[in-house]
DNA sequence: GCTTGACCTCAAGTTAAGTTGAGCTTGTAG
DNA sequence: CTACAAGCTCAACTTAACTTGAGGTCAAGC
C-alpha cells in the first residue's frame, strides 16, 4: 500500500510555517483535528495541510479564526473532503474577496478626492457616511469587517 | 473674530461617532491632541475630526493604529495642517490601499484555481509562496499585514 | 538502558484596541 | 447656590490569536 502518510505535528509545523502551538490552539479552536497515537501524541492527515493553508490565507485578508472555523466546519468531518467539497469553500471565500475588494476600492478613490477638502467634517463626509458600519457595540477589540 | 471652535471631548465624540474613551486613548497614543482648561478638561481644535475621520477609515481597512500614528506624525505639529500636509497623507495611504487591493485581488484569483487543486501541499502553492510574509517572529496577535 | 529531542497538558503572559468602573472635580441651568 | 450632567484619572477587564514556561511523557539512537 502507499505509504502511510501521518504527520506530527513538528512536521505539520515545518510544512505549513506555523508554529507547533498555533497548531494545538487551532485544534482547541476545531479548526483542524488530529487523532492520537497510542502514546497520546498527535497524528494528522494529509488534508490537514491544505487546512492550514487556507487558514493562513484567509487570515491574511482579514477574516477572523472564527469565521474561517464556520466556513471550515462545512466540511464533512468524517471523510476526506473531496474537490467539490473544497469547491464550495472557495465559492464562499470567493464572494466575501470581491466584497472587500470593492469596499477597499470604494475608500481609495474616495479617499484623495476626499482626505484634502472640507468634507472631513464628518456629516457630509461620503467616506464616512457611506456603508456607515459603525457602532456596533461591545467590549474589548474591533474585528475588521468583511461580511455584508 | 469667527466663534472660537473649540470642542470638548463630549462634542467630538458625538461628531466623530467614536466613543470619549477612545478619544482618550487616541490621545495616549499620540495620535490627537488636545489643550486643557484651566479646569483641566480637554479642548480640541476643529482638525481633530479630520484626524479621527481618517483614524477610522484607515482601521477599517486594515492599518493598525501604530501605524496611522506614525503617518499621522508626519503632520505638523505646532500649526494647522494645510491641504497640502494632507495631500501627503492622502498620497501614502493611496499607495498603501493599491498595494492592498493587488494583494486580495492575487488571493481572490489564485484562490478558487488553488482551492481545489492538489497545490496546497503548500511547498509548491503559489498563494502560500508567493511575497511569503510568514515567520515574522514575537508574542502575541499578529497584525493584518499592509505595508510593502 | 539511558540520554536527548519531540510531545503532551495546563496555566499564565502578550499585544492591540478599547471599554468599564470607581472615586473625585467642573461647569452650567434652574 | 446647589444639583447633576459631563470631565478627569487610573486601574482592571475584554477579545483575538497566539506564545512561553513548567513539569512530565515518549521514542529512537548509541
Amino acid at each position: 500500500m502507499a505509504p502511510a502518510t501521518e504527520l506530527t505535528v513538528g512536521q505539520v509545523a515545518m510544512r505549513s510555517g506555523v508554529a507547533v502551538s498555533a497548531l494545538h490552539f487551532y485544534e482547541t479552536r476545531g479548526l483542524i483535528r488530529s487523532h492520537r497515537t497510542s502514546g497520546n501524541q498527535r497524528r494528522y492527515g494529509r488534508d490537514v495541510l491544505r487546512r492550514v493553508a487556507i487558514i493562513k490565507v484567509a487570515q491574511e485578508v482579514g477574516i477572523s479564526l472564527a469565521e474561517i472555523g464556520e466556513a471550515l466546519a462545512s466540511l464533512p468531518e468524517s471523510r476526506t473532503p473531496t474537490r467539490d467539497d473544497w469547491g464550495l469553500l472557495s465559492t464562499a471565500w470567493r464572494d466575501a474577496l470581491d466584497h472587500k475588494i470593492a469596499q477597499l476600492k470604494k475608500l481609495r478613490d474616495g479617499l484623495s478626492d476626499c482626505i484634502g477638502c472640507g468634507c472631513m467634517s464628518i456629516d457630509k463626509c461620503p467616506l464616512r457616511n457611506k456603508g456607515d458600519r459603525l457602532a456596533n457595540e461591545g467590549a474589548g477589540a474591533r474585528r475588521l469587517l468583511v461580511g455584508p
